[in-house]
RNA sequence: GGCCCCAUCGUCUAAUGGUUAGGACGACAGGUUCUCAGCCUGUUAAUCCGGGUUCAAGUCCCGGUGGGGUCACCA
């Protein structure tokens, strides 16, 4: 047999990095031990719908490196892989519930249901549940009320009094009281199944073998097995994963603090190889003290054995930022400026590197890549290898404590700079020259060096000073000492 | 509230019943004789509580406590 593992999005808004990190351990699974992955759209939600979701979605899932052997855009012998596209196929598996006594129609106004709610709560009822008004309708009332176009849904008829296993590969054996199980609506009264009956058709259908899903599931877990006994087939098995958390919060990811679409981050300028190690680790780990992963290697050491039990998993931004420093630390400097320049095409951010050519630019980057924590920051890392700087007089003179000595600083190394021919403009040779003189002169290194710094690149954060003297050229660096005086 | 699940440094987590409870992020300190970043070195800091079982418990059992999930014609 083989595997069959899928993630069954629902386009009712931007994917969430949480189910980045769900379809990534689907994908690996079924890449680990040789089987397919199955993508499919659960739009069974009309109300939620977001226009153009779907498509964004299938993108950003390839731009975090994943693909799918079935579904949107590839196809496969099981399709159609969207919901709303096989209503039939749910119809007819209702009714034959219906057929078999596991499930009944149900013709009861929401208005009446949602009173019988306040009334259950009211009363502390430790559920709340259906009453099953119409489980016991006869074949001439239901005739009747299909016949005069009354809306009905289909409920699943739970059974009474019985102990629902469900073996779950991460936790464990549970059992659940079905009694405590309210009569699931299978079929809406639009036509549309629920996620219930959706899921569980579908993914018998389409032979999905492990369904590894958020623990947010696992309470209706026990209503999906009974369905699966009801229909007579064969459970998948389950594998209930952590939900993510925000580091500082016991509640799930929010909006409120930070970005939790998975396109979001992509904008933020982190790298997808990044992301990917960071969320593979939301959840599981192997076991060992290796954690900086490729894709590939994860496929590798990935196992379910190793998917933590805990609840949930911290979204530790500031981890994810030291993996993104780290990734474009490693990545080559050729490869880092193709990059950075895509996302900056793709995010509509103009660039103020160019002008002075390509190998500049490499030279630019190559002194702020160390620096770099996200592709977001390099026009504001290298904006004044391009453009003369703004300087503050104040902040001019606070390195040295009074502007007079700053402009005397200034004064002094221009004299000397300006006879260091364009061939010694070096930086070994600046370098060794500037800190001569400041012995001559008897200027503490830091004030010295700050306010030339500052006075050059308008902002006390840069690379070595004469790394950057060196690539600016002679000319400007001058230039830009003498307007600052 | 009912049902179900979970519980190790601030965070993510590791530890066939036997280790000085390990690693990473963060924080802090020192170094890299100019800043920031990076890099190197070091420091900090944890088994929720109470009972058992055992020669031995983070690990097994019971009970608390805490946290979470879920109880829709949403997924």
């Amino acid at each position: 047999m083989t595997i069959r593992t899928r993630m069954a999005p629902s386009p009712t808004g931007e994917f969430h990095i949480g189910s980045m990190r769900t379809l990534m351990y689907n994908w690996a699974l079924a890449r680990k031990l040789g089987g397919q992955f199955i993508l499919r759209i659960e739009d069974t939600d009309k109300e939620r719908y977001v226009e153009g979701a779907v498509e964004r979605m299938l993108l950003v899932i390839k731009k975090y490196g994943f693909d799918w052997d079935e579904g949107p855009q590839v196809g496969g012998k099981y399709g159609p892989y969207v919901q709303s596209e096989r209503l039939d196929i749910y119809k007819k598996y209702a009714l034959e519930l219906v057929e078999k006594g596991k499930a009944y129609f149900c013709f009861c106004a929401e208005e009446r249901l949602e009173k019988l709610r306040e009334q259950q709560r009211k009363e502390k009822k430790p559920v709340t549940k259906y009453d099953r008004h119409c489980l016991d309708l006869s074949k001439e009332g239901i005739e009747g009320n299909l016949k005069g176009e009354k809306p009905y849904v289909i409920r699943m008829k739970i059974p009474d009094d019985e102990i629902v296993e469900v073996a779950d590969l991460i936790l464990g054996k549970m059992s659940f009281p079905s009694n405590d199980l309210d009569d699931q609506i299978l079929l809406k009264s639009d036509g549309f199944p629920t996620y219930h009956l959706g899921v569980v058709v579908d993914d018998h259908l389409m032979e999905i073998t492990h369904i590894l899903r958020g623990r947010e599931w696992l309470a209706s877990t026990p209503k999906h097995v009974l369905l699966y006994r009801a229909f007579g087939w064969k459970e998948p098995v389950f594998a209930h994963l952590p939900v993510l958390r925000e580091v500082d919060s016991t509640k799930k990811m929010s909006k409120r603090l930070g970005d939790v679409a998975a396109s979001d981050f992509l904008k933020a300028g982190y790298l997808p190889e990044a992301l990917d190690n960071f969320i593979m680790f939301l959840g599981w780990n192997p076991g060992t003290e290796k954690e900086v992963y490729t894709i590939d290697e994860f496929v590798k050491d990935f196992s379910i054995e190793k998917i933590q039990k805990s609840e949930m998993s911290a979204f530790d931004r500031q981890k994810l930022s030291w993996f993104n420093g780290l990734y474009i630390r490693n990545t080559p400097l050729g490869r880092l400026f193709e990059k950075i320049e895509s996302w900056h095409k793709e995010f509509g951010v103009k660039m103020e590197c160019g002008k002075f050519g390509k190998d500049f630019d490499l030279k630019v980057l190559s002194l702020v890549q160390e620096r770099m924590k996200t592709l977001s920051e390099f026009n504001d890392l290298t904006s004044y290898f391009y453009n003369r700087p703004i300087v503050n007089s104040e902040k001019l003179a606070s390195f040295s404590g009074d502007l007079r000595k700053s402009k005397e600083i200034i004064e002094k190394y221009l004299g000397v700079y300006e006879h260091i021919s364009e061939d010694a403009w070096k930086k070994d040779d600046l370098d060794k020259i500037s800190h001569e003189k400041l012995l001559e002169w008897g200027y503490k290194p830091k004030e010295a060096f700050m306010t030339l710094r500052y006075a050059v690149c308008g902002t006390e954060f840069t690379p070595p000073l004469f790394d950057v003297f060196n690539l600016i050229g002679k000319k400007e660096t001058i230039e830009r000492l003498k307007s600052v005086l």
